[in-house]
DNA sequence: CGTCTAACGCGACGCTGGTCGCCTTAGTAT
DNA sequence: ATACTAAGGCGACCAGCGTCGCGTTAGACG
């Protein structure tokens, strides 16, 4: 394994990004994505993929390091396009909207298969989780937006941590789906946005103290 | 592979309980959890933890089917086993405590390893992600003590949905350490404590209705 | 105490995931 | 236009995971 680092360095931003490296990394990614949807992480192989993309089997090898690194470079990818941010002019249905687009979108027979698959794969190795973990930060950072123009129309208190008021809002929708494995339906989505004004308001996500 | 399932009971219940199978199930175990803290989840091969506890690689893969059964195998006696539910007498401190039990048990040097690297493996596999939910189903029953005693006691509202409180107070948390990879703090435990009894108060959790 | 059989031990084997060295191709620079 | 070089293609090779058939052992049961 020649740097893993490095490896998924070079699938976000190659030396010489012109030409044939830069198609050979699109087609890796949507075949990463049609195999993983499906056939499932488990039955995920390479050489598969590979074949798909019309790629050769070491220059995967090279340039991402093993399937791991494939699903982390997926990933990058969905982390830089931008998501739709609700504003409808009140905080309180823009979190509600917040949640029940996670809902819908994990929940949803036609949509939910690409996502719960990325999601699911990336958490199966340390490179995945990794680029999950900057993954959802760019997620939050985007939707954090949501609060601070609230916070400017005055509908939610100065100090209140935009981006904890995020988490709070979808932590408990992605712990049901890849950690207990509960099932997610519409109330929990509602409760998970409720809750978590409630709390911004009581002050208890104030940036300064505990 | 000879069905998942059956080798997840098997693990579980054999059929023939009585001396050496039990001890070769408790040794395997063992060195499971041994080889998992030591080498991690990446480096675990069936070969290495059956050297380690003295068993034949054949019997390994007949009885748990693959290193993901060993790892279900092993969270399902974890479910078995109880868990010290704080009894305060005062909700606030023993949900608050709740909490900090989870912080401390993956945050702490020396306690953290065993812990984190098994539900991180349990991530890893369909059949450790089942066997993970059973977990969190079981220690979420147990948790739900401190909450249908404090409703007996009258400092909760009637309606409180038990299990309901225990998820919301353990959600941001299990999120942040293997969803986000966010780091863990203090205040996230209390912040998670205090939003959950706050969102149960204003009968967000109540059983009934929406 | 003797019998029965489920479960484990054993070693050899096949398959597939991952690597290596070399050659070819296609961007890039002058 | 031409030379340069980074990146991809190619196929052979290697190792380690998982399997299989058989012999052995140790609980269970009368």
């Amino acid at each position: 394994m020649p740097e893993n680092l490095e490896a998924t360095q070079a699938a976000t931003a190659g030396t010489r990004p012109g030409g044939r490296s830069a198609r050979v990394r699109a087609d890796m990614v949507t075949a990463t994505l049609a195999e993983l949807t499906e056939k499932g992480y488990d039955q995920l192989t390479v050489e598969a993929i590979c074949h798909r993309a019309g790629v050769h089997k070491a220059t995967a090898y090279r340039r991402w390091g093993g399937v791991d690194g494939l699903i982390a470079g997926a990933l990058a990818l969905s982390a830089d396009q931008p998501w739709p941010i609700p504003d409808t002019g009140n905080v309180d249905d823009d979190v509600e909207l917040l949640a029940r687009e996670v809902y819908i979108t994990f929940t949803d027979r036609d949509l939910r298969t690409t996502p719960t698959a990325l999601i699911g794969a990336a958490l199966r190795s340390d490179l995945g989780a990794a680029a999950l973990g900057a993954f959802f930060a760019a997620r939050h950072q985007q939707a954090a937006e949501v609060v601070t123009r609230a916070i400017g129309r005055g509908q939610l208190p100065f100090g209140v941590d935009p981006v904890e008021l995020v988490r709070a809002t979808t932590a408990p929708l992605y712990h049901r789906l890849f950690i207990t494995g509960e099932p997610l339906d519409e109330r929990a989505a509602h409760r998970a946005a409720a809750a978590a004004l409630l709390a911004a308001r009581a002050g208890l996500f104030d940036a300064a103290v505990r």
